[in-house]
DNA sequence: ATTCTCATGTAATTGGTTACATGATTGC
DNA sequence: GCAATCATGTAACCAATTACATGAGAAT
């Protein structure tokens, strides 16, 4: 039985301990989600798959008269994921609109380019600012993967946020050279 | 009418001169790719409509008996691409799993997290090597655009390369320390 | 009262890939 | 003669998002 990544990503969280389904959802959304999204039309209809696969088990935890199902991995599950993590990574998409925007860049007069430069440095500190908000929430575990992670994150966007700037600021002053010539 | 980015891809390779629906799919292979990719499925659709909106002209242009058909950019076109190219990037997103395996990593005993954290710099040191492949014929346009994402993308892929073995080699000098105490 | 969070699920739709089908031209 | 490349297109399929539907409990 083959599994996709999204699978795993909710093998992963349970192998964190036991969750329910808005738990995961929760989860995802404030760390995995930056490299591997996943919304509830997955994740519900996939929580069932693997507890019908035997990779998980489902318990009925009502909150009063709240429903509520929890799911813990089963020892099959946690080698499941065993080896997929041992397995060499297999996806790596990327759909950035703002790289796009750039490559067609030459269409638009010099100014606009430069703005558009700044413009996809603003989306990476966005992103920067939305990674260290959750960073002091995460470096409680220092020597975890999950933070590493994070910190893996940020340098990038740091890195991005300043190859930016840098390039504005380059092409910038080309335009100055270039007008004054 | 709304556009989706694909749509305006293929604008933005007609933007360069006017070109046939496989010679679009060659360019983007060897560029866009990286962060935003198209297949036949969607090109030649999508051709068919640019040109029915307007925004694109067919002209027939076989090669003897072979059957062609070529789009040039019309002046609408260029009007959607500029307009397009002056708002502000909405879509980024990334599938990686390498990064989901590493975030999970800590399911694994030491050794096996030093040749995760490995793989995912070989997966990043096998884009930089595709990238560099592509440098020298990019390169010689040096102050386009498409040569600037592209270093943009080296100088990502180079330093997602280091930060994963410098991690690696921490973890591994980690791992020492921990068996000898 | 009302809004927010907890909680689960399905249906419709979108965006995209892959496989399939067809055929001409070029180079070995 | 055969493989690679040029060339166009459709159909089936898949992954994933969004919207919708429902309802309890907690906080304001």
């Amino acid at each position: 039985m083959q599994l996709s990544p999204t699978a795993y990503v909710i093998l992963g969280m349970l192998s964190f301990g036991p969750k329910s389904g808005y738990e995961i959802k929760g989860l995802v959304d404030k760390s995995t989600r930056f490299f591997w999204a996943a919304s509830y039309g997955q994740i519900y209809p996939e929580l069932k798959r693997l507890s019908e696969a035997g990779l998980a088990n489902a318990t009925d935890s009502p909150q009063g008269e709240r429903r509520r199902t929890v799911y813990e991995l089963t020892d099959e599950g946690r080698d499941a994921l065993h080896v997929w993590l041992a397995e060499p990574p297999q996806v790596f998409e990327m759909r950035n609109e703002g790289m796009l925007k750039l490559f067609f860049a030459g269409e638009l007069d010099p100014p606009e380019q430069v703005r558009m430069v700044r413009a996809l440095g603003a989306q990476h500190a966005a992103k920067l600012g939305a990674l260290r908000e959750i960073e002091p929430h995460a470096a409680e575990v220092p020597d975890s993967f999950p933070y590493l992670v994070l910190r893996y994150g940020i340098a990038f966007n740091e890195g991005a946020v300043e190859w930016c700037e840098r390039e504005a600021d380059r092409l910038e002053s080309r335009l100055a050279t270039a007008g004054s010539r």
